[in-house]
DNA sequence: CTCTTGACGCCGG
DNA sequence: TCCGGCGCCAAGA
């Protein structure tokens, strides 16, 4: 990958991530195959060299679950943002974790699943 | 040019 | 439900 290359999705990503709503969030995976592009790790790795400038609390892991260096600041945010939540932060027994089957977020297609 | 590392993802126990 | 291991893609040493 040439430096531009990188640059250009280096802007996609960031962009994408600023485009997430408040209270729904997107996984790395989902960004790296909206923008058909490298993989979660590339993105994971823009994020932690890029990532000061954008909502970063609203990408999480697949599952749902946080990333180890974002667990503080995230929390913060999603019970501010009223980001859906599953495990102990919700009352619920488990780890906290976003309750991703209601807080995923797809551009474009809205908001798939939300009854 | 090769080896290691990382804000990840999925399968199996 | 929780823990561990293997696979992927690209950058940095």
């Amino acid at each position: 990958m040439d430096a531009d290359q990188r640059e250009a999705y280096v802007e996609d990503v960031l962009s994408l991530v600023e485009s997430i709503p408040p209270g729904r969030v997107m996984a790395y995976g989902q960004i790296a195959e909206c923008l058909e592009r490298g993989g979660p790790r590339q993105v994971g790795a823009v994020m932690a060299t890029y990532g000061s400038g954008v909502p970063w609390w609203r990408v999480v892991r697949a599952d749902g679950t946080l990333p180890d260096c974002h667990q503080r600041g995230a929390l913060e945010h999603y019970r501010v943002e009223s980001t859906p939540l599953r495990g102990a932060a919700a009352g619920e027994s488990g780890s906290t974790r976003v309750d991703m089957a209601r807080a995923a977020w797809q551009p474009v297609t809205g908001t798939p699943g939300r009854p």
